[in-house]
DNA sequence: TCGCTCTACCTAGTATTGCTATGTATGAAC
DNA sequence: GTTCATACATAGCAATACTAGGTAGAGCGA
């Protein structure tokens, strides 16, 4: 997968699963590449970088917990994270459909 | 529509377009207004640069037309940019799909 | 014990790329 | 004769995902 085409989508990607459910970095690493069949297998350095922007943007909030290895830094959203997702989510949408409307009728 | 997202679908959108017909900067513009009704009502500092690159690497190729008022540059799609065009709409499509198996599962 | 692997986090620097702002040019309309 | 729509161009900016490297704990095998 391309480098260019996750730009300005990352952050739904994320805020919509750990809207699901509280989650660490690494576990929401492995829960992309799961879900999406190894479409998105995002390097460590795309995703911590983009979770710090989120918390500074008040979208997510974290806590340390500690875990059988390493303490665990865990992510979860927001009042304000939860709104911004549902525009993005709709964002999303308008967005797939006008590329679906300029590839249909180029067929 | 947020800047960030088309990155790395815009090439994607110019070379659907050109795919089907010949085109000049200022008409794709309007055709991806038209089509996307409304959603990519882009800026000409986005689209020509882009089609410069796609000349430079070959998947597009230019000739000057005299027009009614100034002449217009007509772009049409190479071989090479027919092969990219195919890879791409593969691509969109993976993607796609990937980001909505990762929302579908945080419903 | 030493190295390897997996988990788990972090950051500095880089590259790409779309947008803003601005400039040029033609012709029609008012 | 000024404004508007068409039509092209570019320099500089900003955002952001990735590369590459580092830290750290725990388990496992030679």
């Amino acid at each position: 997968m391309n480098a260019e085409l996750l730009k300005g989508h990352l952050d739904l990607l994320l805020l919509a699963i750990i809207a699901e459910r509280p989650a660490h970095g690494y576990a929401i690493i492995a829960c992309l590449r799961e879900r999406s069949a190894g479409a998105f297998d995002l390097p460590e350095g795309t995703v911590y970088p983009a979770l710090h922007r989120l918390e500074r943007a008040g979208l997510l909030q974290s806590r340390w917990a500690p875990g059988a290895g390493r303490s665990r830094r865990i992510y979860e959203i927001t009042a304000l994270g939860a709104e911004a997702m549902q525009e993005r989510r709709a964002t999303w949408g308008a967005f797939a459909r006008g590329v679906q409307a300029v590839l249909g009728g180029a067929l």
